[in-house]
DNA sequence: ATGAAAGCGCTAACAT
DNA sequence: ATGTTAGCGCTTTCAT
């Protein structure tokens, strides 16, 4: 009695619901191989049109899925990616997040998701373990942090939106949101008003997104040669912004500063606000991402857009292409648009004003 | 000659590297069968103290990994969970999200995830039917929008966050944010401070959520005998609050508005700024989330609390919960917290003020 | 406390 | 154009 024949019910309750079929099921409903229902499946050539059909309602008759498991497990490939971002609700991060999964969808690749908090040590290195034990094809990393960590030996192609990588691995890629070009677009915005130089707000120092805005800002300010000021340091929030802000009141030289995010150019504006400060009449301050509220605050915030669409999908491009192809060598990236959002929140510094 | 023994190399590359250990490789370094590997990596009992260790540093030397997909075939589990959101950044959906990783993570749950656009017909069917192909062993859908289709049958336990489900599912959970007594609460401060009534600027009529607040919104004026106004129509956006707010300041019988979230709050502002009307002398607007930039506003924005990280958590404990114990009860799900934010967007109408 | 054997449901290679 | 066969790398019985 080995009962080799009995399966069907096999103890164990499958893929949630015991009466699950299986291709092997669709096969003798169709009259089929096992084969061919797989073929049909996969829309491999070679298959006459009246079998295509058949199969196709068979399958449809028992409400027949593939199983994904079965399917990675014989060929060694998930169709899938993972992504690694911050575990906030952050615009930019989010709006990457959401670009990447409708790529990978349009192109067949599910998204496996790990978020990291900012403050976990090694968080990059575990959330990248944890995709890997779960099996991804590629992996992206979103917005990535120096951690000063060694790298990690990864065996799938990586993609860094927004830095270079700290992960080793067969096919390393990167895409930028071209947040240098972009800063400094912004910085010379204000000094073409005028400004005889120009204040910056930066996010983290571990961010490589605010080491990018900062050069940026550098360049455009070493390109005119403009005395640079002491870089002010926030943390992405408004609150930072807010306390940045409330020590820049006092400082009535300052009448320009560039915020390497919204957020923190937001709370930077309520702070000089409250401490009777004008903008843009006495201080004109520019932003960086556009988030949809710009536009609506007082006074409506001049920054510059990012294109996060764009890259999400050029860089999901890059990523699939290096998965496809392993040896194959990379399409360049294309450049992505820059463009400054000009409002209100800036203006020509008045005149003669500038010095305290 | 049937090479079977020449197992090793059998043509295409398997998971991403050709060398990449099995749980055979590790078992025969560690001197021990290939079961008792699994039983290691699984922490089963019955395991003596010396051969865990004994296997642990094999793996370890070898790199090795367990393969996930040979583990969902054999064992009918994926061990994660599929999220359909809503494909942008707003700042509730993309809490919840975030809130459900960090909870699944922590409870040893993968997560895939889906979004959907807002104005894709079907999109909701497609992001499930996709999720059932990768393979989940439950579901949440986050701030589901009335589809008015037909139940779709899934054999997974599905959570709906914040609305009943369109699902017929083995189990359908639902939890969510109160948003009905958050809003009653809004609406309350409103009439406490002595407004005649409560202008409600709602989100899409599609959205659960919108109809949870507005729900809230006319229980709070129904309860103290106070006149409904029409709905104001809003759809999330701060551009659709500026649109309603152009038109209300025309109007200056209005002196208290409640909006569905804080977005809508903000650009309402900016509109009723833009015509000379002041907040919150002449109008009082309360919003709704509590985004991070609440506080930071002009003025700063009294608004509830949305309790994300609660019901995220929550959610999918139960979840959770009906993916191990199919036939069990579920445990009742506590009441998150509610929470009122008084900024300086409210304040009492001026006497005699509010007759135009 | 440990091991041997038998699949899980597919895709890949090789027929035909 | 379609079928046959042999695994993929685990987990699950069932022995011992």
């Amino acid at each position: 009695m080995l009962g080799r024949e009995e399966t069907g019910m096999t103890g164990t309750m499958r893929q949630a619901g015991a009466g699950t079929p299986r291709s092997v099921d669709v096969a003798r409903l169709a009259g089929v191989s096992q084969k061919t229902v797989s073929r049909v499946f996969n829309d491999e050539p070679y298959v006459s049109e009246d079998v295509r059909r058949r199969v196709m309602q068979a399958a449809d008759e028992l409400g027949y899925r593939r199983n994904n498991a079965a399917r990675m497990l014989a060929s060694g490939r998930t169709r899938s990616i993972g992504v690694v971002t911050l575990g906030t609700a952050l615009y930019g991060p989010t709006s990457l997040l959401m670009g990447i999964e409708r790529a990978a969808r349009s192109v067949g690749y599910a998204v496996r998701v790990v978020t990291t908090l900012e403050d976990d040590p090694g968080g990059l290195a575990g959330a990248v373990e944890s995709l890997l034990d779960q099996g991804v094809d590629g992996i992206v990393i979103s917005e990535p942090i120096d951690e000063g960590e060694a790298p990690i030996r990864v065996d799938v192609p990586v993609l860094s939106l927004g830095a270079p990588s700290a992960f080793a691995s067969s096919q390393t890629l990167s895409t930028g949101v071209g947040a240098s070009e972009l800063a400094r677009t912004a910085t010379e915005h204000l000094l073409d008003l005028g400004h005889r130089t120009v204040h910056h707000l930066a996010g983290p120092e571990r961010w490589y997104a605010a080491r990018d805005r900062a050069a940026g800002w550098r360049a455009a300010l070493a390109a005119r040669d403009k005395q640079e000021p002491a870089l002010l340091q926030g943390d992405w929030s408004a609150a930072s912004g807010y306390a940045v802000g409330r020590e820049l009141a006092a400082d009535s030289s300052v009448t320009a500063v560039f915020a390497a995010n919204d957020d923190m150019a937001i709370g930077l504006i309520r702070a000089l606000l409250d401490a009777g400060r004008r903008i843009p009449q006495d201080v004109s301050v520019v932003g960086f991402d556009d988030i949809p509220l710009a536009p609506y605050t007082t006074p409506p915030l001049t920054t510059v857009r990012q294109p996060f669409d764009f890259v999400a999908r050029e860089g999901l491009t890059l990523l699939v292409h290096a998965i496809e192809n392993p040896e194959a060598d990379l399409p360049p990236a294309s450049d992505p648009p820059v463009e400054l959002v000009v409002r209100a929140s800036t203006a020509a510094p008045r005149p003669g004003g500038s010095e305290g």
